[in-house]
DNA sequence: AAAAAAT
């Protein structure tokens, strides 16, 4: 088990990789003539039945280096009621979609059934598909599972299997399911497998459901030192600090910024940023995953056609989902793991364009940003002075400030650490927006949530953020979390409602 | 300190 390297000095054509007439004719009406690395080691092996371990990030032509060679293989041969003959599994909604969009570009000569099997949406379409037989099926694990215990699929007519992603299924949890659903293919089918990064559990996996895999290994498609133009950036670390420090960032860059991809480590935070632009005017969508599907289907798409600018996202959005030109990444937050870190600015500076990628530095993060550069091996300059030169402000966490009448009653036992930061305290500054969502005087808690309905009712009329009102309904319900403050009413800490 | 995915 060699790694296949292929020369540039041959510049190798589609038409030399096997494919059908079918397949090449797609291939070159979407512009395409010449296969990336994975493509031409990938598709050779592909199309003669052999098992396939792929180790490839996004942003190498992985995707076509399976769709391609199936649908080659596919011409022979007709999909059986509920025993659909090939399956691709994905780790999100939204790569799959993606995959079921290549099928269709790719496959447009040819007659087959797709199914595309994710949940959050209704079961009907999806069973309809499968009783009609499907020659594709592209699913998330949990939907699949879900389907083949209600007896709409039969899972031992699959001829070909492809795990996509699979270090990221790995971090997602799915590895049982992956290995439940290995388990109930035959044998006998042909395998792809396609993983990032190859640690220990994905290794075994190999080991377990590959037979003599030819093993095609491409070099990372973003590297962080390339064309990506990297900055840190100071901030207080109150929310609203790094609000403004974020849209000074944005009207800076002007003209420069054609579209972004702003970052954010959690989903409610992903919703306020979205609404604190939103009311600044900036033109800004959100996604995260506890969006319902169509509108997280429509913020995507909106934001790749260039109708939206701004995406406000959690990690949902930071791997595999194909997002050709994004001229800017911030980092509202500085991600927790370090690799994210690497993904996310991989968004931008793609196919030999420049990118920029800002990420907003606050004194808690410190720690995260070391590792972050000990990871990529430098160090990322600061965009305009380091946090030293910050006002030393009352940032001090050290000092705890006891004693405020009822200020203090919660917080689990009143901790006085690293919590320190997200405690709203009375000296609170002024937030120019949002500051009654953050304020803890319990007073104002009905009026606050009357300001949020009254925005969200206002929102209505908006088709651009129409699609977030369902979430922000139940944001209402995530906020008063905060809200509450350190003012809980003494029996509801009685209830142990802590 | 998170996110993702089945309901």
């Amino acid at each position: 088990m060699s790694s296949d390297i292929t020369t540039a000095s041959e510049a190798l054509t589609f038409d030399k990789l096997g494919l059908s007439s079918k397949v090449l004719s797609a291939v070159s009406d979407a512009g395409y003539t010449e296969p990336t690395p994975i493509q031409a080691g990938a598709i050779p092996h592909a199309l003669e039945g052999k098992d396939v371990l792929g180790i490839a990030q996004t942003g190498t032509g992985k995707t076509a280096s399976f769709v391609l060679p199936m649908l080659t293989r596919l011409e022979k041969g007709r999909a059986r009621a509920r025993m659909p003959r090939t399956l691709i599994l994905e780790p999100t909604r939204e790569l799959a979609a993606q995959v079921e969009e290549n099928f269709i570009k790719y496959g447009k000569n040819h007659r087959l059934n797709i199914a595309l099997l994710i949940g959050g949406v209704s079961f009907d379409e999806q069973d309809k598909k499968l009783e009609r037989g499907a020659d594709v099926l592209i699913a998330t694990p949990g939907r699949l599972l879900d389907h083949r215990e209600r007896g709409k699929l039969l899972l031992n007519g699959v001829e070909i299997l492809v795990i996509d992603e699979a270090d990221r299924m790995l971090d997602m949890g799915f590895i049982p399911d992956i290995e439940r659903i290995c388990e109930m293919i035959p044998f006998t089918r042909q395998t792809l497998f396609f993983s990032a990064t190859m640690p220990p559990e994905i290794t075994k996996l190999t080991e377990k459901f590959l037979q003599g895999p030819v093993r095609i290994e491409v070099s990372k498609a973003a590297s962080t030192n390339t064309s990506i133009t990297q900055r840190i950036v100071k901030s207080g670390s109150k929310p609203w600090d790094k609000r403004a420090v974020l849209r000074d960032l944005i009207k800076a860059e002007g003209d420069e910024l054609k579209n972004a991809i702003i970052f954010c480590n959690r989903k409610v935070d992903v919703s306020e940023l979205f609404r604190s632009l939103t009311k600044y005017e900036f033109d800004a969508g959100a996604l995260h995953g506890d969006m319902d599907q169509r509108a997280r289907m429509t913020m995507l798409s909106n934001f790749r056609d260039g109708r939206l600018k701004l995406l406000v996202a959690s990690d949902v959005a930071a791997r595999g989902l194909d997002i050709p030109d994004v001229s800017h990444v911030f980092n509202f937050d500085v991600p927790i793991h370090a690799e994210d870190y690497v993904h996310r600015i991989g968004r931008t500076g793609r196919a030999g364009r420049s990118g920029k990628s800002f990420t907003i530095v606050t004194k808690s993060d410190l720690k995260a940003l070391d590792a972050i550069e000990k990871l990529i091996g430098q160090k990322i300059e600061w965009h305009d002075g380091d946090l030293s030169s910050l006002p030393p402000a009352e940032e001090t966490d050290e000092a705890p400030r006891r004693g405020r009448g009822a200020q203090r009653g919660r917080e689990r036992g009143a901790r006085s650490d690293s919590r320190q930061s997200r405690r709203p305290t009375a000296s609170a500054q002024p937030d120019q927006e949002l500051e009654t969502v953050i304020q803890p005087d319990s007073e104002e808690r009905a009026s606050r949530r009357d300001a949020i309905r009254s925005e969200n009712g206002a929102r209505k009329g908006r088709p651009a953020n129409g699609q977030e009102q369902r979430r922000h309904r139940r944001d209402e319900d995530d906020h008063p979390v905060i809200g509450f403050g350190n003012d809980m009413p003494a029996f509801m800490m009685i209830a142990g409602k802590v």
